[in-house]
DNA sequence: CGACTCGTTGAGCCAGATCAAGTGAAGTGG
DNA sequence: CCACTTCACTTGATCTGGCTCAACGAGTCG
């Protein structure tokens, strides 16, 4: 059976640019894999054995200092990539956030597929300069933010990126999602602590300018303001 | 003529992997630029018109908020790549922080090249990749590192990538050098203001850590501390 | 020589960290 | 069905690392 022809990233993954036959190639390489929330794909400093796609689902790659301070290098949304080609070492820890399914290939197949397809390898080069883009973007909040600039930044962000992983295309933002992340989880993405999020959640809330129902729902209620601290 | 031939970083940029023909056929569509110290190559946010080599000289990537806070990317060091291939925008500035040599290409030129061309296409993926990992590395010294910690951090790798890119090979680090940048570049390097860099160095210094002489020559005295601040 | 640039040092302050309860929803089990 | 725990978060009180503001070298250039 072919995974790839039903698959529900077929058209913006690194595998879009692919014909049937070249598609049908890569099926036999890569396998699916299911993970639950909480269950680890790839761990930091491991040999880069395994590289993968994300298919459903949500993944966190993270990072962790000698005594234990974690920081989060990005979320994973359907139809990231994942894993370091062309390395030995997993550079990152990935782990699910939510039940998730990911199109796992061994690094070697994968290099050699990518070798003799220069359009897989393209693509992926072009991935990974938008990754490149995005984690750069990312140095100036932890470098330069302040903490109410930091939480803005990310909530307009998951709501972008929310609304291009749900509906394909370049959707218009979602003003009511539901938070992929603990608090905890969001401190880490953010470089700062538990506390010091919940507060500007508590800030941003009372201002009206978002609201929210329980502890992940949240709707944006003044995207102009948002935008504006942001700046 | 053809300058390609005689590049000081012909084995080790990009253009590696290809062979006589595929070089002068490059060399057609590059030219040599060279900058001075303060000149600006890129600019955030203009049309990516140019992509380009470092071939000596040192150049610093920078991003700046809306109400002018910096924070700097990264720096280039010879044979690193610039620009942004298969996008609209440059994605950061980028300003020679010394006298510089840089091997300039119309982005449409090159990315046609690049197209005919999968082993250059490879090579940059595989650096792109790389700059990938170096940048999420920063994101953890930028969200959860001391002030002390980062600017061990940078001594360490500045040592370290200086003696890769004037000794070719992977030498073993200098103990000896002088800082590309002034004391306000390091501080958008690492987050912080320029009085606490300064006052990290005078620590640095007290402990015997490192030595200075002037402004900009460091020796580095306790490597193993060093390390060892870093965890 | 003054004017300027770059770096160092000191004094005080503040955003965010740390430490310490408190709350409320969801599960557990008796 | 109600105590009892647990987990995830919030809130409060206090502390502190790094920021801000300000003064002061030490080169450097005209």
């Amino acid at each position: 059976m072919n995974f790839c022809q039903a698959c529900s990233i077929r058209n913006r993954a690194i595998c879009a640019d692919l014909d049937d036959t070249e598609i049908a190639l890569l099926n036999r390489i890569g396998r699916r894999k299911n993970l639950s929330a909480g269950e680890s794909l790839l761990w930091e400093g491991d040999q880069a054995v395994f590289v993968a796609n994300v298919v459903t689902g949500m993944l966190k790659l993270s990072t962790t200092t000698g005594d234990g301070r974690e920081q989060i290098l990005g979320l994973s949304y359907p139809s990231d990539f994942l894993g370091r080609p062309y390395g030995e070492r997993t550079p990152y820890d990935a782990q699910a956030l939510t039940e998730t399914t990911v199109c796992v290939f061994r690094r070697v197949d994968f290099e050699r597929f990518a070798h003799e397809h220069p359009r897989l390898e393209r693509k992926l080069l072009e991935r990974t300069l938008g990754e490149l883009d995005r984690s750069r973007r990312w140095m100036l909040l932890l470098g330069r933010m302040s903490a109410e600039e930091r939480l803005a930044t990310l909530l307009l962000e998951i709501s972008e990126r929310l609304a291009a992983s749900t509906c394909g295309g370049d959707a218009s933002p979602l003003d009511v999602f539901e938070l992929p992340v603990s608090r905890q989880q969001i401190a880490d993405i953010l470089g700062l602590t538990i506390e010091t999020v919940s507060r500007q959640f508590t800030r941003l809330r009372e201002e009206e300018i978002i609201g929210m129902n329980g502890r992940r729902d949240v709707e944006v209620l003044r995207r102009d303001l948002l935008e504006a601290i942001v700046g």
